[in-house]
DNA sequence: CGTTACCTGAAA
DNA sequence: TTTCAGGTAACG
């Protein structure tokens, strides 16, 4: 469910909240073992008995407790999971898969219908971490560091902008929104982009991850933030789900087709399969206006 | 590279 | 009953 803007509002939200609190215990639920890949939870809860929390911090999609034993709790939500923080005697939600009990009487509640979630204890960040490409939204994501991660790359640029390890944080709403901003079809091959098109999808990827931020994140089906609140973003959305409605812009029908096996959304006017151009049409052009 | 598996519930 | 789902790792 979440992407980078969705994560982002749970962390804004669990910073104030969780930092300079201690962890009292640690407890997975029966049948839900696997969200700790591998590792007895007995033996987290074991590392994690009287620590305090002392920033909550984002990487992508991952999100990050850090304790001030110098270990971090490493959460991904994948598809459903949500995180709760609520007092102990609040009602269980439904598909509690674990539970980290806290000081003053709080919880912070793993929820997650579809067991895809997982959570990590590691000494280091990058333990927990694949290799993930540049943060979207800060500084080192520059058109250069965008065209490096796709140059050269056959991939519809859609399936490149869902690999994490080219730009970390976006999925499969924000891709599509990112490539109608551009104006660019989804099936356009990744490394074909020219630098005009380059700059259009960068400062689109950036406006569709900070609108969704603004708006609390999209909740289209699961999606809740820590105090079980859906975010707004799904208002907002371009073309994602609106198969068959109106273009804002042009009023053509949105299309869906599949792309890398994911639901993908366009408008075919506003994003037209692209013109193919050849070098010596790009460089007779560059000769001609002096460029 | 594209496809499949991992899970479970909601929607078609 | 069948299909679909905001993600990723493991296939072939």
């Amino acid at each position: 469910m979440p992407e980078l803007p969705e994560v982002e509002t749970i962390r804004r939200q669990l910073e104030p909240l969780l930092i300079g609190r201690t962890i009292h215990s640690f407890r997975v639920m029966p049948g839900a073992e696997r969200l700790l890949r591998g590792r007895a939870a007995t033996d987290i809860d074991a590392q994690v008995r009287g620590c305090i929390i002392t920033a909550v911090g984002r990487r992508g999609k991952y999100l990050s407790l850090r304790l001030d034993s110098d270990q971090l709790i490493v959460v991904h939500l994948r598809m459903t999971g949500s995180l709760r923080y609520r007092d102990a005697e609040h009602a269980d939600e439904q598909f509690t898969r674990a539970v980290v009990r806290l000081d003053g009487n709080r919880e912070l509640r793993f929820v997650d219908v579809r067991k895809f979630g997982t959570i990590d204890l590691v000494e280091r960040l990058e333990d927990a971490l694949p290799t993930l490409g540049p943060e979207p939204l800060s500084d080192d994501f520059t058109v250069d560091a965008l065209w490096n991660a796709l140059r050269g790359r056959l991939v519809a640029v859609k399936s490149a902008l869902l690999d994490q390890a080219n730009v970390a944080g976006i999925g499969n709403i924000y891709a599509d929104e990112a490539l109608f901003l551009a104006h660019l079809h989804p099936e356009c091959p990744a490394g074909s982009l020219r630098p005009r098109e380059r700059s259009a999808l960068h400062a689109a990827i950036r406006q569709v991850l900070e609108q969704g931020v603004a708006h609390g994140g999209a909740s289209f089906r699961d999606y809740t933030d820590s105090a079980g609140a859906a975010g707004a973003q799904q208002y907002y959305v371009r073309v994602f789900r609106r198969t068959d409605e109106p273009c804002d812009v042009c009023a053509a029908a949105i299309r869906r087709i599949v792309v890398g096996g994911r639901a993908t959304h366009f408008c075919p006017t506003c994003q037209p399969v692209r013109q193919r151009t050849r070098q010596v049409t790009s460089k007779r052009r560059r000769r001609e206006t002096g460029a």
